[in-house]
DNA sequence: CACGCACTGAAAAAATCTTTTCATGACAAC
DNA sequence: GTTGTCATGAAAAGATTTTTTCAGTGCGTG
């Protein structure tokens, strides 16, 4: 069955870009406190999600169940495969007592965002994701929107030096089309764009498809509209206690791909890096000189 | 009533010796494997223990449950509670992403970092500067090396939003005197270096500190030699497995410390993003049209 | 051996859950 | 505008589950 090794959740996340309106947000209800939530009737969890039992129907239909019986039998079984593999490991934060100060909560709420980004993100995309940016021969091309453009730029400046090819399209749209013009069949467009997603991005991404390039997409748990066109998408938690959205998770999956790729191709990387070092040497020299 | 806080293993136990033997039969079937076995249909569970689905109503009713139903939802319930705690937690994103998966590593790695840094910061410093960042009688210069400089980035474009009077220097030197002349006693300038430290930073933080301005720096845990000039220091832990250092705990504060801001001058944030809001719609409009 | 009593499961009845159908509304393309 | 497509939930239909009924069985007792 198509469905055999992978957990229900990486089924729901792998799916994620293709869910409509109403199945994101029995989506969502299922995956918070999963796969708990999981376990009643179907019409306990289409009232959970507030939406109408169909909608259950025809998404577990969609994610590749027989029916809803079947989807909750891998969920059960899920349960059963944690529950009974009581591996008692070391508790590691939960000494981070819940303090008043707003360092304190940020901590929890990124370590939160961290577990439930991880328990969500799909390690077989992470690696294929990987392989991808660690192939020679495909143009990478990075743009972020006005907050995440930093994200985008930390990004292409790690990849600048493990491997040639890459470039980083300015905040500014006007400049995007001569980039796309130059995409060729099997050039990655890496996208960040979370909410408050802007419409341009989902243009920018149209386009740079139909000129044959794969995009790779950086969004939130909601899923920014760009979901549909990507061939990688990764949903990272970005909620903080703050009336700004959090980057951090987001950082720490770029940060993870950055080694990734770095790793697989460490030998040219490490002339590269030699070199680069070379230059940085000259160019000091020059201007002490100078 | 009996079984409030309770178990449902506890009721059975302690009821054990009132069983008829297919009652036994059942409730050794459901011990067995607890609380896994009781999660299917009455029928299921009926085929399972090898007795009649009667035979289980009977018995849940002999424990105290109203019905089926209702002895399943407790069960569930206490799935839940096994399932929730961190430690089944910790376990959930352990087995997702299985030990020496790259991303598992980065992750212990970044809550060491965190724990480490949090652990080192002083909240007394951190008012300091969330104080100092709030005052709108400064100017705030921000500025970051060859890495860091997307960090700077994030950390002014969100500065730019909550406060007027701020300013990003670029990553080419050459650019910088201009700003220096134009700094003012009570001035900030923040800066972040980490290892590879820039002498160029060194100087720029040395200018700006003979024009009066008041230095904030971010750097790692052996602490850039601008460290000597700056007013607050962050030390952050930047170790990963991997070639390159992490930023996730620098943007973790940075995010922290834009959220102190914001909050400490929430209604004069507010009209200003209310403003810029506007000037998006515009802007987005502007473009429709053209 | 007959009787009573409690236990048990088959089968019917009741309740509930799952799936399908279909009307409506939103939205994009023309 | 008009048209077609898609998403959605109300409601009906269908399937399953849960509960009840009831007849059969085993067993101890008079």
């Amino acid at each position: 069955m198509t469905v055999a090794s992978k957990t229900v959740s990486d089924v729901i996340h792998s799916h994620f870009g293709t869910l409509t309106r109403a199945e994101k947000q029995l989506a969502e209800s299922l995956l918070d406190n999963y796969p708990v939530s999981g376990l009643g009737s179907i019409t306990t969890i289409a009232e959970n999600a507030g939406v109408s039992t169909p909608t259950v129907v025809r998404m577990v239909q969609k994610l590749g169940f027989k029916g809803y019986p079947d989807f909750q039998a891998h969920l059960h079984q899920e349960v059963e495969a944690t529950i009974s593999n009581p591996i008692a490991k070391h508790d590691r934060w939960a000494s981070n007592a819940p303090g008043t100060h707003i360092l304190n909560r940020f901590a929890d709420a990124i370590i939160d965002n961290l577990r439930q980004t991880l328990t969500g993100v799909d390690t077989a995309t992470f690696d294929s994701v990987a392989a991808l940016l660690s192939d020679r021969k495909r143009n990478l091309y990075f743009v972020g929107g006005r907050i995440t453009g930093a994200l985008a730029e930390y990004f292409f400046t790690h990849m600048q030096v493990i491997r040639p090819s890459t470039a980083l399209l300015s905040a500014n749209s006007s400049s995007w089309p001569q980039y796309v013009l130059n995409m060729s069949p099997g050039d990655l467009l890496i996208i960040f764009d979370i909410r408050r997603y802007e419409q341009e991005l989902v243009s920018l991404a149209s386009a740079a498809k139909n000129s044959g390039a794969e995009i790779i997409l950086f969004t939130d748990q909601w899923a920014s509209p760009a979901a549909k066109l990507a061939k990688h998408t990764f949903r990272v938690r970005i909620e903080a206690p703050s009336a700004w959205d959090s980057s951090v998770v987001t950082l720490f999956i770029v940060e993870a791909l950055i080694e990734a790729v770095q790793n697989s191709t460490w030998d040219e990387t490490k002339e590269r890096m030699k070199t680069l070092e070379g230059l940085f040497e000259q160019t000091r020299l020059f201007r002490k000189l100078g």
